[in-house]
DNA sequence: TTGAAAGCGCTAACAC
DNA sequence: GTGTTAGCGCTTTCAA
């Protein structure tokens, strides 16, 4: 165990003189040792050991212009983003794979037009070497921030703006919405129901537009009526459901575009006492088991695999970090894919 | 808006010249500008806008020693942490705080014992000012980090061990646990309720204790068999309904000690016919209105700002952190009033 | 292979 | 008030 010094942290110079040798080779040993002699790396090693030595990171930031720091953006204009496990699991996958890079993940919250000024000043500030962010909105103006700051970034969601004066596609992840939207409608279709309505999410965000695109995909020229716009929340599900059975009382299966929607539209039907799957059937997204897995019955939905997608994002924004010819080498955006999960919704 | 140079950055000397000024008074004006006269003030400022100046974090950080940013520390032994809006809530309370005190938020997220030696590398690196911490557990090594990294730290949750040789206090923010038990049980005595059961979190959690200890201030020398242990999870409420309706069929009230317990609770009382609140009434604790108000029927519960403690508790690190007299000044633990909410439940 | 020395960009004495 | 100067702790040429 390192000593417990009371003074001041030692330096890489007391490390040196207590090796008996240069800062130098002091430096070259604690990072990585190359080129050194054995019974030298031993020394220094010792001497780091003995006084309990860590580097100081902002002299070595402030030679080598990296900071080993990712910030992680989150937008919040809904109070959506923290009662929704999703963020929290993307952000799981992203601190892991980060902690296993030794990359240090600065969270930055913003909740309001003030905190944008307060995001781009900080990401201009060298703070840290990348960003990953989440497109929500389609005027979000974090995509033209980090454009500005020349910071590479990669995204949680496909963008759905065409920045403006873009000539380069901006890299993100995502999943298959459209793929998984059309095999959840499918399904419901080949269970023989003829009248299958829609619960769509905010139709600014793409992840709602692509499910609706699925969704008629596998139905064109299906009924507008049968489609009821909700924001991803069990309340505006629940809404969303009621209006649905007032267009049309002969709906007999349902696709939310989220979990949360789903179990808002299952609350609704119950009340109405109309039996589920028997009479209607139903099919969320994103298999949010604290939601899917609990509701009477359990929904069938569409899986995605959100930490992996969090940890995706991180492995791709530190491959851009390390790029040797940044341009080129491959940050193109991924798709991730979606499965169907039958439960005893539909 | 400023010229979007191609080149490095440009750094304070740039600014000096520009302005025609030496490097203190630009770093003077740039730091709030006191002692400078008004027309070099206005030119710094000016040079500032005009080549897009941002001050080098590193190169600051360098030279005051200190860096702005402060670590959250979440430990993450089960998945709870995530799955509950608990935690989300505090972070966005204390992400607040920081913000409005310009100070950056680094999250570090410990999944397994490898990763406290990454945080206890992190915490003595000087990459942070201070640190906040969530105490969950008595085998908790984090405040022996903290205090071997002499890092300034608030804790989350009143922690549970006696520090090993520790001669001063913690400083900790927590909900008033006991409390809130109290007057959760004495509603459900006052309700004419003869048999009052109690479903307890994981009892090597402070909290959990806690609200233990209240329900037996109220019912003192209360029969053993009406105290089931859980584990914040809304299938261990349902285990241990179970396993109380087994023990001691006659009961007529139960007191969880949070929410989602208690819709585990309510889950197995309906499914067996149970009515609440006619037969059984029921209080929660915790009030997480996505939980509370969406169960059937609405859970009375013990209400707790947690959004409110998190930003106590990065108050009180921030006051630490600019504390003049570090010591004494005031490090004292804070512990946040409850609320019993009425619905329908109980 | 190792060491000497030159900064990285900034702040804070200290002198003017 | 303002400028000069000496570092903060580290990496990295460049010589030896």
């Amino acid at each position: 165990m390192p000593k417990q010094l009371p003074g001041p942290r030692p330096t890489l110079e007391a490390v040196a003189a207590l090796a008996g040798v240069s800062r130098a080779t002091a430096s070259r040993v604690v990072n990585g040792g190359d080129g050194v002699r054995k019974p030298l790396v031993d020394k220094v090693r010792q001497a780091v050991e003995e006084l309990g030595y860590v580097p100081n990171h902002a002299a070595r930031t402030l030679v080598t212009r990296r900071t080993g720091a990712v910030a992680v953006v989150i937008a919040e204009p809904e109070n959506r983003i923290f009662s929704d496990p999703f963020f929290s699991q993307q952000l799981r996958g992203i601190s892991r794979e980060l902690a296993a890079h030794d990359t240090q993940l600065v969270l930055l919250i913003v909740e309001g037009p003030d905190d944008f000024a307060r995001v781009a000043r900080y990401l201009s500030g060298g703070h840290v070497d990348g960003a990953l962010a989440f497109s929500l909105h389609t005027d979000d103006p974090l995509p033209a921030i980090t454009r500005r700051a020349g910071m590479p970034t990669v995204y949680g969601g496909r963008p759905s703006w065409g920045v403006a004066g873009d000539d380069r596609a901006v890299p993100y992840v995502d999943a298959d919405n459209r793929g998984g939207a059309r095999a959840a409608v499918r399904c419901l279709r080949d269970l023989g129901r003829q009248h299958i309505a829609h619960i769509a999410g905010p139709l600014d965000q793409t992840s709602a537009l692509d499910r609706l695109h699925g969704y008629q995909d596998i139905l064109p020229g299906v009924d507008p009526a049968l489609v009821a716009e909700g924001g991803f929340t069990v309340e505006s599900g629940a809404r969303a459901m009621a209006e649905l059975l007032e267009r049309r009382p002969g709906l007999d299966a349902v696709f939310a575009a989220n979990d949360l929607m789903a179990s808002g539209a299952l609350r609704v039907l119950r009340e109405r006492g109309i039996r589920v799957p028997e009479e209607v059937a139903l099919v969320g997204f994103d298999d949010m088991d604290s939601v899917s897995e609990a509701t009477d019955p359990p929904l069938t939905t569409v899986r995605q695999d959100v930490e992996g997608q969090g940890r995706l994002m991180a492995r791709m924004l530190l491959r851009q970090l390390s790029g040797d010819s940044a341009d080129a080498a491959g940050s193109d955006s991924v798709i991730t894919p979606t499965t169907l999960v039958r439960r005893a919704s539909a």
